[in-house]
Formats: C-alpha cells, sequence, structure tokens
DNA sequence: TCAAATTGTCTTATATATAAGACGATAAGT
DNA sequence: ACTTATCGTCTTATATATAAGACAATTTGA
C-alpha cells in the first residue's frame, strides 16, 4: 500500500497506549483489559502487553482486586507540568481570582484546541455551587460563548475545514446550525470584543467573556465569568463586561501584547525598547 | 537472552513516547528533537517518528519557530480526568479549605507513589507567599513529614526492599540515614498518630500532618498544614494538631473508614452487615 | 451444579516497526 | 565567506514487536 498519509511515521504501540489512557475518565474511572481490547479493536494479547508496559510506568494502576485497571500517580506529574509551563496560568491566576472577588462569579480562563473549548484554570465563586466544570474539562466550541470568542481569527475558509459537516451538533436553540451562521455570529463577537449571552449551552447559566490576545495580536485565550440565573440584571450588565474586559486586556498586556490600533504599533514598540536601555 | 525480566512484555514504542513526555518539566518546557534523542539514548530517526506520533496525538506541539516541542494540550484530558476520577479530592478539598481557612497555613492533600510524596490538592494560604509546591509535585518520602506519615503501615522488609541502598539520600541534618532508622521515625509517627516537625525538609518551614485511612485502615493519603517559620508557637501547636487530625479523620470517614478500636471490628462489620440487609 | 464463555498469561511464526544511513537544508564556527 | 557540524526528513533491510492461538483459571449462565 502505498501510504501517503500523515500516519506514515506513526508508531503503533505509542498510538494505542495513549489512545488506552484517554479512554478513562471521570465517568469511566475503571475499566478491564478485555473491555478495552473490545473499544480500541485491537487484540486482547496486545492490549495485555500495553496495559502492563503502562503499569510498570504507573500510567494506570491495578484496582485492589487485581482485575480492572485505573490511571495511575504518573498521569499527574505530566499534568501539572504542563499547566505549569505556560505562564498564561501562573500569570492569569491572579486576575482571575480578583474578578471572582470582585463579582463574586465563577471566573474562568479557557483556550482553544481544535474544536473543543479547554479549562486551564478556573478561580471557583465562593458560594459552592458544585459545577461539573473544572481545569482539563472540554466543551464544544461551536456552541458555546467561549468557542465563538477563541474562533474569532478564523477566516470562514478555516471555520469550514474546522466543521465539514453539513450541520452542526446542537446544544440549544441558539447553536449555529452550520459554519456559515457559526462565523456569522463569531464575527459579531469580534467586532463588539466581549459577549454577553444568556442559557446560551446550558439554561440558567449566563456567560460574559472577553478575547486575550498573545505578542502577534492573535486570540490565544479566553477570560470569562459563568454566572448562574436565566439572565443578567440589566443594569449590571456594564459593570460586568467592563469587569471581564479588564481582566482580558490586563492578562494581554502581561502577555506582551502591544495593544497596537495599527498604525501606531511601531511607535510603541520603540517607546518600549527605549525604556528598557 | 533469556529473558525473565518484569520488561518481557514491554511496548518500546510506547515506554519511549511515556518518557519523551515526561523529559518536560516546570524547568525545561521546551525540548528540541535531537536534546531528546540524546537523553533518552535513541536514535534520532526513532524519535521524530515519536514525536509525529505525540504531535499528531496533540500531546506535543512545536513551538512557534516550529523547530522544538513543548507538551500539548491533550496531556490536560489525562491529567484531569484522573483528578475528577479520585473522589479523595472532591471530598477532601472542602474540608482543606475549611482547615486553611481556620488556621491561615496552606493545607494540603498527599498520597505516596512508590518513594515519592505526590500533591493531590492544596489549599493555599491567602497570603500570597508563592510555593513552588503545587498539585502533582512530588517530593521524596523518606525525607518529608507527609512522607514519614504515609509509610506507616510498612513493615521495616517492607521499607528496606523499598529502600535498598545502605545510605539514604540526606536532606537535611534530621533526614534518616538509613532503612532502620526511617522505620524508627516511621513508627513513633504512626503510634502517635500525627506529626509535627520543624524545619525537617526546609528550614524555616514546618508542618503538621496526619494519615487518612481507607476502608480496610490502610493509610492511603495524609492531610496536613505547611506552617513558615522556625517554629510554631508552643501554644499553638495543640490547637493545630487537633484541627489536623480532626480533617483527617473526617476525610478518612469520607472514605468509609470505620473506626475500629482492635477487637471491636468484627462486631462493626456484622452490624454493618445487618443493616444492609 | 455443570457446561460454556470469558479471561489472564504465555509462546512463537511472521508481519512490521525500527534504526542505519542518505540527502539537502540550516546552523555554527573560524 | 567558507568549512564543518548539526538538523529535519525520508527510504529501506532487518531485527523485533505483534497478534494468533494455546492453555489453565476463572466467571457466567442455566
Amino acid at each position: 500500500m502505498s501510504e501517503t498519509d500523515p500516519d506514515r511515521y506513526t508508531v503503533p504501540g505509542l498510538e494505542r497506549g495513549l489512545r488506552i489512557l484517554g479512554e478513562f475518565s471521570r465517568d469511566e474511572p475503571v475499566l478491564t483489559a478485555p473491555e478495552l481490547a473490545r473499544r480500541l479493536g485491537v487484540p486482547r494479547s496486545t492490549v495485555f502487553r500495553l496495559l502492563v508496559t503502562l503499569e510498570n510506568m504507573h500510567f494506570v494502576e491495578r484496582t485492589p482486586d487485581g482485575r480492572a485497571y485505573r490511571l495511575g500517580l504518573a498521569i499527574l506529574r505530566l499534568g501539572f507540568e504542563y499547566l505549569a509551563s505556560l505562564d498564561m496560568v501562573e500569570l492569569g491566576r491572579p486576575l482571575l481570582d480578583g474578578l471572582r472577588d470582585d463579582t463574586g462569579f465563577a471566573a474562568s480562563l479557557v483556550v482553544r484546541d481544535g474544536r473543543d473549548v479547554v479549562y486551564l484554570h478556573r478561580s471557583a465563586s465562593r458560594a459552592p455551587f458544585a459545577t461539573a466544570v473544572s481545569v482539563g474539562t472540554r466543551l464544544p466550541a461551536h456552541a458555546t460563548v467561549f468557542g465563538h470568542v477563541l474562533l474569532g481569527d478564523m477566516s470562514l475558509a478555516a471555520l469550514r475545514a474546522l466543521y465539514p459537516e453539513p450541520l452542526l451538533e446542537r446544544r440549544s436553540r441558539e447553536t449555529p446550525r452550520d459554519s456559515a451562521a457559526l462565523f456569522e455570529q463569531v464575527q459579531q463577537v469580534r467586532k463588539r470584543g466581549w459577549v454577553l449571552a444568556a442559557g446560551f449551552f446550558e439554561p440558567h447559566i449566563c456567560t460574559v467573556a472577553a478575547p486575550v490576545r498573545g505578542q502577534d495580536g492573535h486570540i490565544i485565550a479566553a477570560i470569562g465569568l459563568t454566572v448562574p440565573g436565566a439572565e443578567i440584571a440589566a443594569d449590571k450588565r456594564a459593570a460586568l463586561v467592563a469587569q471581564v474586559c479588564g481582566a482580558a486586556a490586563q492578562l494581554s498586556a502581561l502577555l506582551d501584547y502591544r495593544q497596537q490600533p495599527e498604525a501606531e504599533s511601531k511607535a510603541v514598540k520603540l517607546r518600549v525598547v527605549g525604556t528598557q536601555a
């Protein structure tokens, strides 16, 4: 077979091992070897070898009875080395805490990974309304306002490539039907520079969000508040939007995004260099 | 070669790929392919294939210039599915927050993984003394009081097996020299049921810790406070110990540990069965 | 209680992942 | 600027990881 695939170089052992790890989830924290073999479509004896390897490296461990597996402690090392390596999280944490303290609502920092919105940090509201959302949680970008903020840089063509299917999966009445509708909504958000929506992804949850920009001006993250209730009182909205936009702008600044009204960028850069010298 | 190794079944591709992921750290979040090849002692062309596989699965991503690699977002999915699957963390979080709020000091929940103490959760003290310790951090069990709490169940023989070397790595003046001395200290802690130590691992850091027990009575975790300063004022000690022990006992109870004064265990068991029937 | 199905572990022939090396492209050193 | 070293990517012979299958142990179902 004339493989011109992108997976021409893939290492099957590695890919399958990682897929095994990915099968574990909050809802299914414990899985058996035969179950994994079925899900991956891989022979039992191969799964056995993969699990032995993962177990030796502490990426999975057996349940006390020795019959099933769950994720092991080595996983943690990776996950948190990753987070710790992102200065976005380190710099954003105090901003999110401040946002939470000022507003009383849960504040989140999210990034986009393909079609997913991924939570990098969450400053939970004091009132312990147990939200299912925590660090690492993924939600569909097309169906959430956070997603719409994060997709702001994408052209219609790029969106089409990311969402080739004719109809998008619906999550609520307001979910865009197709990539064209999604583009419309995303552009509106982008031009406005922030978004406030009620019950867009889940009923009785309102969201206020704004983009965080990196050095080159690209949208690299979003900051937002999650407000319980059917809607936000009209007289509170402006203040919340201002606070979210403020936090997002601050984080952008910390990440070296130079607020550049197009033409002025050069001058700003020069001034900064001058200050440092 | 007559392989009777424990790694008779290992999948080399998987092992090497995971070792690549493990090379990234807070201090070295970005690594190049040749550097990884050198560290693992694996040919360049093989590292290339491993990295392509990891990149396709979003476990690593290239730096903007395309010359180096860092951890990717897929990592998060794993790490936090893992944490979320541990009800120990979910149940312990509010307890740790309470402990922190009551005492003003950082409260931690830790478990043991081999010779390491691993932080599962940390309620940071309000005063943002930036500690290097965060979730996922590992410290040597033999040299920390948390470790001594967690090793409480181990026999001298088991400790010897875990620490076969004649001399243990020293971290401070008080680090036990060998496994026998370690056993001594661990047993003292176990009998007392808690530990309070000053400057044991690091100078100017005091620790109060107590064990968390699982259903079978085994020590499965530890809860503790990290108190800055050379020592804790004598009149404060009793209160802190009581609070830590209280939190640890509560978490043990939540995890279904039935407080069993030795002989009574059978009766308790029977009563429980009776209740269920 | 017994038979049938499933499972954990092991062996081994063979399909295939590996790593040596080639190649042009960068980078580094002088 | 020129040489030398290093790098990213690719091809391919061959060492080796894979998966079929065997086997006993266990579980399931009737």
